[in-house]
DNA sequence: TAGGCGTGGTT
DNA sequence: TAACCAAGCCT
């Protein structure tokens, strides 16, 4: 694209957001910067979709910082279980309170100073810059990467690819509209500029864009081929005492599911839990689940103790503290197969 | 810097 | 069905 088309360019896209908005609840009058700041953290990797439930329960529990900065981790845990990605909720809680104790629970308006709280990377300090305060500041997520490596018809694979991205994604972006144009780019990649189906044939902007066609723009953004995901097997353990209570141990704060709480198993994971002595167990059959960089296969053994379990161990099963969805599949088999 | 990090929907 | 994808961040 020359120079000279950007303006114009800025104008069809913006005006084409106009009249396609979506109604997205964080996209509201009178949304504040941490309700926009929420939505930006539960969006990541997340789609629309999935997040908008999580975010209406999300705010009715804590309607402010101070509200979330005040919560305990086990709340805050509660209300992102099933969201995936669980230190999203844990820099969450200590971004919030972060901004209670030391930001006088404002956010910073400036992206710089937004990219040194917890959880915040250059795609997040660029949103909540641009649509919370109206500061102009470049937004560059999945959608900018597919629009702009299109338009241009960039060679260079991601994630390589990520500098020069941004660098024209910057010189397109509209410092006078920063909100509008950040939500406009996004959106038009999700519903117009699309990975699978791109609707070229009446795209507004086909007249700026190199690709122009679907069988061309398909090619793009050029990406390294990812390698297969292993497999993994082990068993799980649903382990009930004598006052129908369920044996979990909360995971260590790093690394997978972090921070939650989980039954016990053997054989996946980095470490085996301990385990009753001389236990019987009863094969409930097994389940799969799939994580980012992995396939999981786990036999379910259940049993059931004379005694009760160690204290804080055991959990009535209608008040389970929070436990990743992998986990509630394997409660799930245990029950079908008493 | 490349890999770890969830889950559900679509193709 | 296996692969891909979704408003990325952290180490």
């Amino acid at each position: 694209m020359k120079k000279q088309d950007i303006p114009k360019f800025r104008e069809v896209l913006l005006s084409h957001y106009a009249t396609h908005k979506r109604d997205l609840p964080w996209r509201d009058e009178g949304r504040t910067p941490y309700q926009i700041w929420l939505s930006e953290i539960m969006l990541q990797q997340t789609t629309v979709a999935t997040v908008v439930d999580y975010y209406t329960r999300f705010l009715a529990q804590f309607p402010t910082v101070e509200d979330l900065a005040n919560a305990s981790e086990d709340d805050v845990f509660h209300l992102w279980q099933g969201l995936g990605y669980y230190s999203r909720a844990r820099n969450l809680h200590k971004c919030a309170k972060l901004l209670v104790a030391e930001y006088g629970g404002a956010f910073p308006r400036e992206e710089g100073e937004l990219l040194k709280l917890p959880g915040i990377g250059p795609y997040t300090a660029a949103a909540v810059a641009s649509m919370a305060f109206h500061v102009p500041a470049t937004v560059v997520d999945g959608n900018v990467e597919r629009v702009i490596s299109r338009l241009y018809k960039t060679e260079t694979a991601l994630p390589a690819a990520k500098l020069e991205l941004t660098a024209l994604a910057k010189k397109l972006s509209d410092p006078a509209h920063p909100a509008a144009y950040s939500n406009a780019i996004m959106d038009f990649g999700a519903t117009v500029c699309t990975p699978k189906k791109p609707l070229c044939l009446t795209c507004p902007l086909q007249p700026f864009c190199a690709s122009s066609t679907p069988e061309v723009a398909l090619d793009y953004p050029k990406k390294i081929a990812k390698t297969k995901k292993p497999e993994r097997v082990g068993e799980v353990f649903v382990i009930t005492d004598k006052n129908g209570d369920l044996l979990l141990n909360k995971r260590p704060n790093t690394g997978l599911l972090g921070g939650l709480y989980a039954l016990p198993s053997r054989g996946w994971d980095k470490q085996d839990d301990p385990l009753p002595p001389r236990l019987g167990y009863t094969d409930a059959g097994t389940i799969t689940h799939v994580f980012t960089h992995f396939k999981l296969t786990l036999e379910v053994c259940t049993a059931t103790i004379a005694g009760t379990h160690p204290q804080g161990q055991g959990h009535a099963p209608d008040n389970l503290p929070p436990i990743p969805t992998l986990m509630r599949k394997v409660l799930l088999a245990a029950k079908k197969q008493p």
